[in-house]
DNA sequence: CTGAAAGCGCTTACAG
DNA sequence: CTGAAAGCGCTTACAG
């Protein structure tokens, strides 16, 4: 086993002192063409690396991005960190991943850990218990210290900082829109619970579509989610007595999960319902028949996260100008929708 | 802002010196009562935390685990993630999240970037083009640095380390053999090329079952596919030239590919073809009809990976005896071998 | 052109 | 009981 060989050990090799060492691997130009030549070839001979934890320590700086997000076994949020990946690496940094299982402890003991010193700065998307609680003190702290903070997708309007979001509430708008113009008259919606801030704005822009249309809003048409596990019954519920021509889903579980339920009642999709979803996943694209959705493009909003986080950690004077950016969306119409 | 506050800034506060700070947060009985309490009191107050990377340097151990995989958006591998965070996470280390992109350049310098002493050991599954060079210096040379790696799924034989796996070839065998059991007479099986390990041995698996069974392997009855992007015309053409009543397919895009082909020419499934697919992910859960599929379940694969890494990090003395676990496998029935 | 010194933030063996 | 010193691996301003 050969050790990982050091700046101390090469300089004692050839009998020169550290500094020498370093600066010739660096090609100052304080150091003879001489010496920087050998140096650099022993060096490349033992395959020299300069520590990273080392070069941390020193500059303060670590080159890695921490990322805190609720789960990782979703679609969406891997796309995210595909993108934040890959746009990281190109800069030259790192990503070290947590998950905060949607827990409010969690999220805060990671973000803990990662703040003393592992990482430069965060992007992070909030945990629902997070966002019920509204208490978002660990990450004031974080930018307190001068650590900054990317948010994506669940954001919120308490904390200031560089957000990369997409237009949740015209998104639904469109779609509802989408099905007013094709003729629906009963619009349902499968909605998450409001403190999900994204289910929120996606109900808003629902809602906002169908007053502008001048059609009534009926709250038997709308049926919110707590949790993915037990959505059945309520969906059954909605397509039973409302008998929608049209289901506003905003996320794919609930789009997929309505139109297996409404096959298993003998509504056929698209003849007698029409299924828009959200987020242009794994699931729309292979479910029978393929979903209608709005495409919510991760891979872009890591890319943009990384790089507005990047950007601000290697500005040289500090701006307080925080920017939210908005990531465009669009419809994408698949069998689901089809008109026959 | 208040930045963070260190050893030697409470140590000039309280006027005493950094070493008598620094026992006595460590609780060292070579200090006062007194002056233990105080410092404590004032570090709280000032949400004192250690900085990381100082420990790193000092304890030459950072806590973190380098996870280096082909991609992330891809349920299995998401899923193995969250398996690894979560052992990582209960036992103090942190995860940092290298994608390869298949790549083997990408797999080598992300290595090596994180071998500079990022990490303390490596979780990895081969990219494919590293598989089809059989080039494993960079892997060889990190566990000669002394940093143990654990390979999982896409592993290798010319690489000695921890391992952790299904038994791929078992687990197709078994599939093929519940199609014999049916009475299925033609079984076609669609794979990848050979040089992805686990391609291979679950193709291996599904010729042993036919030839156990005196069937007829019928190299027409088998499809390898390269590229994932336009596979169909293959499919297609097997579907269509050698009429199979049960289609083994290794992994969840290929049988549901397969499936949404038959469903395009007339085929019913599965009244008319029975599949079986690979991983048990949301695309198997979700399609229509709902796929049967050999359970590989990524979180216990993961958990299970970074147990193993984490026990070698923290074991007194080496221990060249390496460990390769198999994780059970099973099929899971689902509509498409439903018998009617 | 080369090297000793200080320092990043911490721990710990050793003196006093 | 407290503190100075050395050291983890590196960089860089400063002396010589």
């Amino acid at each position: 086993m050969k050790r990982k060989v050091t700046l101390k050990q090469i300089a004692r090799e050839l009998d020169v002192s550290i500094s020498t060492v370093s600066k010739s691997l660096r090609n100052s130009p304080e150091i003879s063409e001489d010496t920087r030549q050998k140096v650099q070839a022993f060096a490349k001979l033992y395959n020299y690396r300069p520590n990273n934890i080392a070069l941390s320590l020193k500059n303060k700086r670590t080159k890695t991005i921490g990322i805190i997000i609720p789960e990782i076994v979703h679609h969406f949020f891997a796309t995210v960190i595909s993108g934040i990946e890959h746009v990281a690496n190109e800069n030259g940094y790192n990503v070290i991943v947590c998950l905060s299982d949607e827990s409010f402890d969690k999220e805060v003991i990671n973000m803990d850990m990662l703040a003393s010193g592992s990482t430069d700065g965060f992007i992070m998307s909030l945990s629902k218990e997070t966002q019920q609680k509204k208490d978002f003190h660990h990450i004031e702290e974080v930018i307190n210290q001068g650590m900054p903070v990317v948010m994506f997708d669940r954001v919120t309007n308490e904390v200031l900082c560089d957000k990369v979001i997409i237009d949740d509430q015209l998104a639904a708008y469109e779609a509802v829109e989408f099905f007013i113009n094709k003729g629906c008259k009963k619009i349902g919606l499968v909605t998450t619970v409001d403190y999900v801030s994204v289910g929120k704005l996606r109900t808003d822009g629902y809602i906002n579509a169908l007053k502008d249309h001048d059609m009534k809003v009926n709250e038997d048409m709308i049926v919110k989610i707590e949790d993915i596990d037990n959505c059945a019954s309520k969906i059954e519920k909605l397509l039973e007595e409302q008998k929608p021509d049209a289901i506003f889903a905003v996320n794919e579980l609930f789009a997929v999960t309505t139109i297996k339920l409404a096959n298993k009642m003998g509504v056929k999709v698209p003849e007698d319902l029409s299924v828009i979803g959200f987020t242009d996943g794994i699931i729309s694209k292979f479910s029978t028949p393929t979903i209608s959705t709005i495409s919510q493009n991760g891979i872009k909003m890591g890319g943009r996260a990384a790089k507005m986080l990047i950007e601000r950690l290697e500005m040289e004077e500090e701006d307080e100008l925080y920017k939210t950016e908005l990531i465009e969306t669009h419809l994408v119409e698949r069998e689901s929708t089809a008109t026959l």
